[in-house]
DNA sequence: AAAACCCTTACGGAATTCCGTAAGGGCATG
DNA sequence: CATGCCCTTACGGAATTCCGTAAGGGTTTT
């Protein structure tokens, strides 16, 4: 089993079970954080000690608080880590079930496992862990479906940062503007308006207030 | 200190470090479930028997799953309990930090306590769990301004009612009739355009959508 | 009782969104 | 090279939203 493991989740309490989680599977040294810096900070002490750890268990959002932080979420941190040493084993931990997230997640930055915070938590967490151990993946099977056959697959980086300009309060003739000043195209007023349309029509919205409710829902936004 | 304390969340990891909290604090008698209606029947069930629990800790949110529940939230069990017994003791222990949400609850059903789970969320609860047992209220810092001096108490059951259905994608025409076959007033396509500038002003929104996405996000809806 | 005030409703025009049609360019296939 | 396909862009008209003005009814103030 891992011999060591950081922690780092902002609520002590989910803390806490996981800790009883670690101890109950045999791992011996255990650090825990509130803060992605800190966490960042931890591995990268370790590493220069020659202690490594084996494992970082991780929440994805972190309340924003007086102190400065230089990585804001999990994902902010995992990026990172994985980009400077993509072998180093990362499962999260998180509440977030929805598919759009943990998508990106486990395509963009290869994780290792996506548990699902909820009623069997714990125990999803514990064979996580016992995989990840094994250098297998693992996702908690709310969300296992995420990665084959998503079903919003054509859903891109450009309509999400539409959905957020228009969510911002932005008339699409203004968004029209913002585009080509950043030269992303297309960036067509007409354009616009027909990607909003087919972004309507997948999400069965009536309008465009309806489209904004419904991604801001499922976590798109 | 209390007896005989009832925990109710959702999720496992969390009612782990509560449960360490009240052990800490020399409760002896910790019963836990992770679904309001258990909760409910454990309550009921020992009210029966003579035995009756001194304090609900609950979460509000609980997710969904196969189980069909006569109670889907914290907030309708708080409900049923503090009708059927305003002086029964109920701390909430949440993530929802929005003011308007706590507002509602500590105003509605007078709660004991409300407490955020957060970095200090344990020590908080601690203290809250103190509070209540000598009597007294108790809200997390992060909310504590939620009951006084709330600059939004002019916004209305009425103006809520609108901003859902808008969200829920109809246009003002149709809310309108809607309006007037519900014989809820006013229910004029004028006054709804009316109402709504004023909650755009309000919420410095540039136009519905932006309104509709601000509201989203502090709760309102 | 008159005046002032607030709320609801109506109306009109400008701006924006919604939606269909169509032209032009790039790219792959035959 | 021609053809077809897809994407971007343009245009026009209907529907909706946005915003100011104003009339009518009810209540409070003077």
């Amino acid at each position: 089993m891992f011999q060591k493991v950081l922690i780092s989740d902002d609520l002590g309490s989910i803390n806490q079970g996981v800790l009883n989680c670690l101890e109950t599977l045999g791992v011996k040294d255990i650090v825990q954080t509130q803060y992605c810096d800190d966490a960042y900070l931890q591995l990268k002490k370790a590493d220069r000690e020659q202690v490594p750890f084996d494992l970082l268990i991780t929440d994805l959002s972190f309340k924003t608080d007086h102190r400065e932080q230089k990585f804001p979420s999990g994902e902010s941190l995992i990026a990172q880590l994985k980009k400077e040493n993509p072998c180093f084993k990362i499962i999260v931990y998180s509440v977030e079930d929805r598919l759009q997230k943990a998508r990106s997640l486990l395509q963009e930055h290869h994780l290792d496992a996506y548990v699902c915070k909820g009623r069997k938590g714990l125990t999803e967490l514990t064979q996580a862990i016992t995989a990840v151990y094994n250098n297998q993946q693992y996702t908690s099977p709310q969300v296992s479906n995420a990665t084959h056959a998503n079903l919003q697959l054509e859903i891109d980086e450009y309509d999400i940062n539409l959905l957020k300009r228009l969510s911002n309060g932005y008339s699409q003739d203004e968004i029209s503007q913002q585009l080509k000043d950043k030269h992303i195209s297309p960036s067509s007023l007409s354009s616009i308006e027909k990607r909003l349309n087919k972004l309507r029509i997948h999400f069965k919205a009536n309008n465009a207030i309806h489209l904004v409710a419904i991604v801001k829902d499922i976590g798109l936004i």
